[in-house]
DNA sequence: TCCATTTTGTAATGATCGGTCAAGGATATT
DNA sequence: AATATCCTTGACCGATCATTACAAAATGGA
């Protein structure tokens, strides 16, 4: 039946993403995961290590691919423009057709990973995105783009959860017009530099 | 040992949400909720029916208390303040001690609900913030209190979303002073009357 | 061609799951 | 006091879970 490995690692693991997305890492059944992949235990057994050390690998690619495509956007010379396109890059890709509800990570965060490691891993995960968004504004802050009284803590700490919150809604069965509705609004709070008041002081 | 019910059914329910909300439905066992609550499977089951029914009480007691406490802040005349105070009233609900962590309703969301009529349940108490919530946007702009073109449903869905963002936030660690932050950004995107361009027809 | 290595398919294991049932005991009614 | 009704207890059921063990098979190197 074998000898040399008839499958490609990362395309196993592309589908046994899809099973923990819709079906949470506890709901998802090596049986299921047998049936999206087409390997057999053994195999992935043999391949990947028992059910914990898979959804490790999955969600290391996960964040690798998935995870990372919005954040290109958050390269490009125009802090405010950066965040926003990474926002409609994570709705438009959510409501790519085929694909499961919501973004792993976050269902995972939220879902009830019995394993110490998993949650260990998807906090960490999480915590990147929030890093990364820190240093945007960072950069943002020192390219004199934003209000110089804001807290860049803060603002990445919102950005963070408006992301999690699109993944939250869409999971809900949000469409696309609802989650550009919630990005419309949330980049209001983009504390542009032309503004004369930071955040938090406001007087009302 | 028995012959008349020997306990209070909300009481019951309230231990139950605590199973519920920290290992979500499929992971709340009923040992787990027989430990918790202090009954045995026959009182369970008699009392309330299966893990499905039970937990569609459960849903349905904590929408009417924990759910709904944060609302009574929108009663106030001030609608920005209003909104402010149930979102703070949210953080400051998640961060009692010796809780679950995050929203049982959004824990159950994101997780993965087998049963369908639990699904529908959920996605039914969550729509019903959305709808206060635009009331609430409904009765600030008939009285006045944000710019003219801003688009209620948007506004809506956006602190919904917020609100999600909370419990996510929280359910992956997050402490008081980070919801607090979030709060303090997200109160930015509120469309005051004094401003003068509404939501979505930004020029940039 | 033949062997060693590695994968693959299948069966079996022990544990846990949600749900059920019969037996027993306490209360309310008469 | 007797009876009927309801609740509780505990054991038990089939199904499913993740995991392991083992034998069959196919390749790569010699």
């Amino acid at each position: 039946m074998a000898g040399i490995r008839r499958f490609d690692c990362d395309d196993i693991l592309d589908k046994a993403a899809r099973v923990f997305w819709r079906d949470g890492y506890d709901g998802a059944s090596i049986q299921a995961l047998e049936a999206e992949t087409g390997l057999g235990r053994g195999s992935l057994y043999n391949a990947f290590g028992d059910k914990a050390a898979l959804f490790l690998s999955v969600l290391d690619r996960y964040a690798a691919t998935e995870g990372a495509a919005p954040l290109v956007h958050l390269s490009q010379p125009d802090a405010r423009a950066g965040l926003e396109a990474m926002l409609r890059a994570m709705a438009q890709q959510m409501n790519k057709p085929g694909r499961p509800r919501g973004c792993l990570l976050t269902n995972t965060c939220l879902g009830t990973p019995g394993e110490p490691a998993v949650k260990a891993r998807v906090a960490q995960h999480l915590a990147r995105l929030q890093e990364v968004l820190e240093a945007h504004v960072q950069r943002a802050a020192s390219t004199c783009q934003i209000a110089p009284a804001t807290d860049p803590v803060a603002l990445a700490r919102f950005y963070a959860a408006v992301a999690r919150g699109l993944g939250a809604s869409h999971r809900g069965g949000a469409d696309l017009a609802a989650l550009e509705d919630v990005i419309d609004v949330a980049m209001r709070a983009w504390p542009d530099a032309i503004a004369a008041g930071g955040v938090g002081d406001d007087p009302a």
